[in-house]
DNA sequence: TTTAATCCTGACTAAAAGAGTAGGAATTGA
DNA sequence: TCAATTCCTACTCTTTTAGTCAGGATTAAA
């Protein structure tokens, strides 16, 4: 499954952003020390999401990152998919001779992954970054 | 995660046993064919399976696998967890000092990710052998 | 009793994914 | 200028996954 510990990163980093914001753009370097995640992992995760137009970034001195939209409008799954690409368990590879062809009668459990998939979407749609900071 | 082709397998197995209960024990090789799966994975998981009360084997000529309860009985989860040991989408490890441990306030996702979790198990907790077969 | 079919088990391996490092270039404020 | 900071790419190490392989051990039918 395509869920992993950089998509928790991402989300803790984004929870951070949120819960500390101030005037100027935050530093990684201080979401680094505050949430202990290594500098240089933060720094190919955010760009990830700047790509995906969750956050803006100013570089040089005093530079950093805020968020693009306010939290209430930013939900998890923007995050994870940023990110990770796709929150999705298992595919039915296209083109493997083995298992689930997609169109198969065989493989009995493709809908039910299917369903699972969006399971798990559904509950990362439904929770907003805003969500998280009232939590803590 | 741990969700894996392993525990789709295992439950594409198992709907097949489901759906072609037939007088005697269904063999291995039938469903090795059937599901296209190969003979030996399929030995590794009704291992498991089996130690886990799941199915009841008969060795010998004509001997095979048999549900040991009826599929309205089975749940996916029991599946799953056989196979998978269990499902769990990330923890925050014990003895990390990087991230999460456990009493931390730093891991405001923490309590999120057992949200997931029982969410996902709570999908597999659901879902019964039987309602696969119907469907199929 | 033979023999074929099947279960049982552990070791092994190749490929992929995950997690994170390293290093330098570009930018900006002081 | 220089120090702080983002930007960007490539690389590496480790773990997991997805099986295969090889060789039993056991059973049941003929």
């Amino acid at each position: 499954m395509k869920l992993t510990n950089k998509g928790r990163y991402a989300v803790m980093a984004m929870a951070d952003l949120a819960s500390n914001a101030k005037d100027g753009p935050i530093s990684l370097t201080e979401i680094s020390l505050r949430q202990n995640i290594s500098l240089a992992y933060l720094e190919q995760i955010f760009l990830k999401l700047k790509n995906n137009k969750l956050v803006r970034s100013s570089r040089g001195a005093n530079g950093g990152y805020v968020l693009e939209k306010p939290a209430s409008e930013i939900r998890l799954s923007n995050i994870i998919y940023a990110v990770d690409e796709e929150v999705k368990t298992l595919n039915c590879k296209k083109n493997s001779k083995r298992g689930c062809n997609n169109k198969s009668t065989k493989c009995i459990t493709h809908n039910l992954w299917d369903q699972l998939d969006q399971h798990i979407n559904g509950f990362f749609e439904k929770v907003k970054l805003q969500d998280l900071t009232k939590i803590n």
